[in-house]
RNA sequence: GGGCGGUUAGCUCAGUUGGUUAGAGCGUCGGUCUCACAUACCGAAGGUCAGGUGUUCAAAUCACCUACCGCCCA
């Protein structure tokens, strides 16, 4: 038997099958092939570090997909590739190297970009690494890297594009900007946290008056970049102020009262301080205004020298000697503690601050549109639908997207500017280049490659933007970029669009919605048909797991204690369809107690029926029919909840069905009952239906039986086989079985005691029995059976609606047993009362469907039938 | 402030067009080393389906309101 042992251990087998899996390219498709395509294009892992459990759920999902799309006929595959993911990777080699003293200035950009590289390089194995321990059947032969040569190509001429059709525009607009990255962050890249933080009561005094206007701000640093006082003109502590002017405090400078319907009266002491060069709101308002904008910081978020003595200090230290000025002057009223929500870089945790800068921008409304119209047309069908209305949100309001970062590691912005002739300052004027037709700035050139001589004066002296593009901007392309695109390759033309795009919903606005329109405008296709958006994991306080929280377990001990298959199966077994993940260890334990179930499940038919067929059984017994009848019922569930995508359901129902009616019933029935060929047969309809959820396990069992194929990949997807024979006799069976061990548990009965019992029934059921006696005493512990006959002895009775069974107890305890059967008299009677009410009434009898009525009319039968037979077993006692 | 989701057994969750006696896993309790599996087997206990109102012959399921929890956007 050491060739099956009884144990099942996951590490001696697993490398063994992935090597197998790649040697025969299994995972490798072929564009030319006749079977329709199917295509997953994983959303790209970040170089940033090692892989974390809320990826090997995202994974398991799309290599579920992928191996069940394989087995029913499709030409798959998943494209497999990385993100340079800018920001976030540089940051984490910055830090690195910090820890070693070393700034990257002190390297220069060509050198830092290069141990970027280096951290890249040994990342990438890590992450391929842990994606082939997980058993992924990922396309490695197409690997991909956003900032590849080839794909940075793809992304440079995209920007070109878009600037020559007017799409992307150079403009003054403020900013997210984070001071320790020293550069602009999208508003999607902002987190923000609540804080306890105060609230600063600043008074300004109104000239030509004794009297003050009260302000309140969380940042009384920026009053020295104050350029107004705004108030609500329907609020009547103010309205007559509007037009007049304060004198602003420490600065001395004036500055007017306007008046706006945006501020609330109801914040603070309901005036604002207008602020236009460091807050978003304010400087749409300046705008509106036409008020005056001073910048009073400079990138690091230390003051500039807008601001008088406080010039060099940093923020946070200004304002403590800001506020100390403000003391002495008599211009603060008061401090509130407040909680403030404060807004912190994504990546560093450094509070952000707004800023007024020239960044490069898309324009966002015009691509919008038709991603809105595929969604509300289901050419891009979302799942579950609920995000739909998130999608829309976000679409009907976006924004034009800043996709300039000043950062090191990226795609270089492909402008070019001519030191001789080029002057910044017009630029500037140029702000937002409205449509393809507005002239390009003199001097700048928006080219794919270097240009030698500048086209305006012929000069040499040409200089590349420093900047790099937002790692979304190479991301957005991905579906196609990855296939050949613009080229129109052979990958391009068969696998293009892609079918599933299977993700978190965190990222619906950064990524999804961006493919989407990047799709429309660039392939004149949706790039994928549907999107499966998947739950985050979060731990057992429902925190989101992340790599800085720390309580992430690593998905490689977890495969070491319990196998990738456990841990593929306990999570989606865990995993709801349209709420987050509360992670358990005990769940992947779980996962691996089904491995070892199904382990000796394939053990005993191995032992037994390993020289049967491996095809449906020509002579099949009632049981075989059974179990196929129930079988079909679990291949039909299985499909529709394929096509919805709902997988933990899936899980669900093959666990049920493999442990409690193939293993519990089946496997029990043919000990006692042989049977030839079913077993077999059924055994590997279940592993291929299991091989999506647990690769490995199920590639061994196929090669322990010597199944046809080289693979079980290469098998065909279980179909339904119709079924003739009347199976209820053996569902009745089943149920009197149950109710005689239920008998057996409650008299506390030793399980090795065989009983004796008296059954009466209609004479095709006692037939029916009589034929299988055999299941019936094994299964239900029995040695002898009488039919048709009056009990004479002290008994137990089990009473069904079409049958009575007597169960001789010789030393019965009598008040017990009629207590139990009261007991359920009870309950029938409640229930008989019911029914009875339900069925006079003539609303019902008029309305309710006749199946309903059919069925409530069996069920009150059923329910006065044996509440007769308790009744005479009462009396017999 | 606006929006979305949730509230079902001690815990984590299923419950697909309203219609059998509301299910599972884990945990608990009782009994078994029965020749595939003690990572197992057999059984049991445990639920006013958050609360309220309404629609309906019939509501965990539909509508409205309230409470609490979570998330997103301002």
């Amino acid at each position: 038997m050491e060739e099956f042992p009884s144990k099942y251990d996951p590490q001696s087998i697993e490398d063994h099958w992935y090597e197998f899996w790649l040697k025969a390219k299994l995972f490798t498709p072929n564009p030319q092939s006749k079977r329709p395509p199917y295509t997953v294009m994983i959303p790209l892992p970040n170089v940033t570090g090692r892989l974390t459990l809320g990826h090997t759920l995202n994974n398991s999902i799309q290599d579920i997909l992928i191996r069940y799309n394989k087995l029913t006929g499709h030409e798959t595959l998943w494209m497999m590739g990385m993100d340079h993911a800018g920001i976030a990777t540089q940051v984490v080699v910055e830090d690195k190297l910090l820890k070693k003293g070393t700034k990257k200035e002190d390297l220069g950009r060509e050198k830092f970009v290069q141990e970027i590289w280096k951290w890249k390089e040994e990342y990438a194995t890590t992450i391929r690494k842990q994606l082939k321990k997980m058993g992924f059947a990922l396309d490695w032969s197409r690997e991909q890297f956003t900032l590849s040569e080839d794909y940075s190509k793809k992304v440079i001429k995209v920007f070109v594009d878009l600037y020559k059709k007017g799409l992307v525009y150079r403009g003054e607009y403020i900013i997210n900007w984070c001071p320790r990255c020293l550069s602009a962050l999208s508003d999607e890249q902002v987190e923000t946290e609540e804080e306890p933080g105060k609230l600063f009561y600043i008074k300004y005094p109104i000239i030509g008056t004794e009297k003050f206007i009260t302000v309140a701000t969380t940042r009384p640093e920026t009053m020295l970049g104050d350029t107004a006082i705004c108030v609500n003109p329907k609020d009547h502590r103010y309205k007559k102020l509007i037009g007049g002017t304060v004198l602003l405090p420490i600065m001395k400078r004036s500055i007017p009262i306007i008046g706006d319907d945006y501020v609330d009266p109801e914040f603070g002491t309901g005036a604002l301080k207008v602020t236009p060069s460091h807050d978003p709101f304010d400087f749409t308002l300046a705008k509106k205004h036409n008020l005056e904008f001073i910048n009073i910081m400079n990138p690091d978020a230390t003051l500039n020298e807008n601001t008088k003595e406080y010039n060099r200090l940093d923020r946070y230290a200004a304002r403590t000697k800001i506020i100390a000025a403000l003391k002495k002057e008599g211009s603060l009223e008061k401090i509130e503690d407040y909680r403030l929500p404060l807004a912190k870089c994504e990546r560093c945790h450094t509070a952000i601050e707004p800023r007024i800068s020239k960044q490069w921008f898309v324009r966002m409304k015009v691509l919008a549109k038709p991603a809105i119209e595929v969604v509300k047309n289901e050419t891009v069908k979302i799942y579950p639908k609920r995000w739909i209305n998130l999608y829309n949100h976000w679409m009907e309001n976006v924004r034009d997207w800043c996709i300039s970062r000043q950062l090191w590691w990226g795609h270089r912005i492909p402008v070019y500017y001519c030191s001789k002739c080029y002057d910044p300052k017009n630029a500037e004027t140029n702000k937002s280049r409205k449509n393809a037709e507005m002239k390009i700035p003199k001097g700048m050139i928006v080219s794919t490659s270097k240009p030698k001589k500048c086209p305006v004066c012929g000069s040499d002296a040409i200089y590349q933007d420093k900047d790099v593009l937002d790692t979304w901007f190479s991301s957005w392309l991905w579906p196609f970029a990855t296939l050949g695109w613009p080229k129109q390759t052979r990958d391009f033309k068969s696998f293009y669009p892609t079918q599933t795009l299977v993700t978190g919903w965190e990222i619906i606005y950064l990524w999804v919605a961006r493919m989407i329109m990047a799709g429309l405008e660039f392939t004149g296709q949706v790039p994928f048909s549907s999107v499966v958006f998947h739950p985050l994991i979060r731990d057992k306080k429902g925190k989101k797991m992340s790599k800085s929280l720390g309580n992430s377990p690593d998905p490689m001990d977890l495969i070491d204690k319990y196998g990738a298959d456990a841990l593929r199966y306990g999570l989606q077994l865990i995993t709801p369809k349209e709420q987050d993940v509360l992670y358990s260890e005990k769940a992947i334990d779980v996962g691996r107690k089904f491995c070892n179930k199904l382990w000796n499940a394939a053990r005993l038919v191995w032992m037994n029926h390993k020289d049967d067929n491996e095809t449906p059984p020509s002579q099949p017994t009632i049981y075989d029919t059974w179990i196929i009848s129930e079988f079909n019922v679990l291949i039909k569930k299985t499909n529709n909840h394929f096509s919805n995508f709902e997988l933990n359901a899936i899980a669900r129902d093959i666990y049920d069905f493999v442990w409690h009616t193939f293993c519990d019933w089946f496997l029990e029935i043919i000990k006692i009952c042989p049977s030839k060929d079913t077993a077999k047969y059924l055994l590997k309809q279940i592993i291929i239906m299991l091989h999506p959820y647990i690769p490995f396990i199920t590639e061994e069992i196929y090669h322990k039986f010597n199944f046809a194929k080289k693979s079980i990949l290469l098998e065909d997807w279980p179909k339904i086989k119709a079924v003739k024979i009347d199976i209820a006799n053996v569902r009745a069976l089943k149920r009197l079985i149950e109710e005689i061990r239920n008998i057996r548990g409650l008299f506390n009965l030793d399980p090795k005691e065989k009983l004796s019992v008296i059954i009466n029934t209609s004479e095709d059921f006692s037939n029916f029995l009589g034929k299988n006696h055999m299941v019936l005493q094994g299964l239900a512990g029995l040695k002898d059976i009488d039919y048709d006959r009056t009990p004479d002895q002290s008994v137990a009775s089990i009473i069904m609606p079409a049958l009575e069974c007597y169960i001789i107890l010789a030393g019965i305890d009598i008040e017990q047993e009629r207590k139990r059967l009261s007991t359920e008299i009870t309950a029938l009677s409640k229930k008989i009362d019911e029914i009875k009410y339900r069925l006079n009434n003539p609303n019902y009898i008029r309305k309710a469907a006749p199946p309903v009525k059919q069925r409530e009319q069996e069920r009150l039968e059923d329910f006065l039938k044996k509440k007769e037979g308790i009744v005479k077993a009462i009396e017999k006692l």
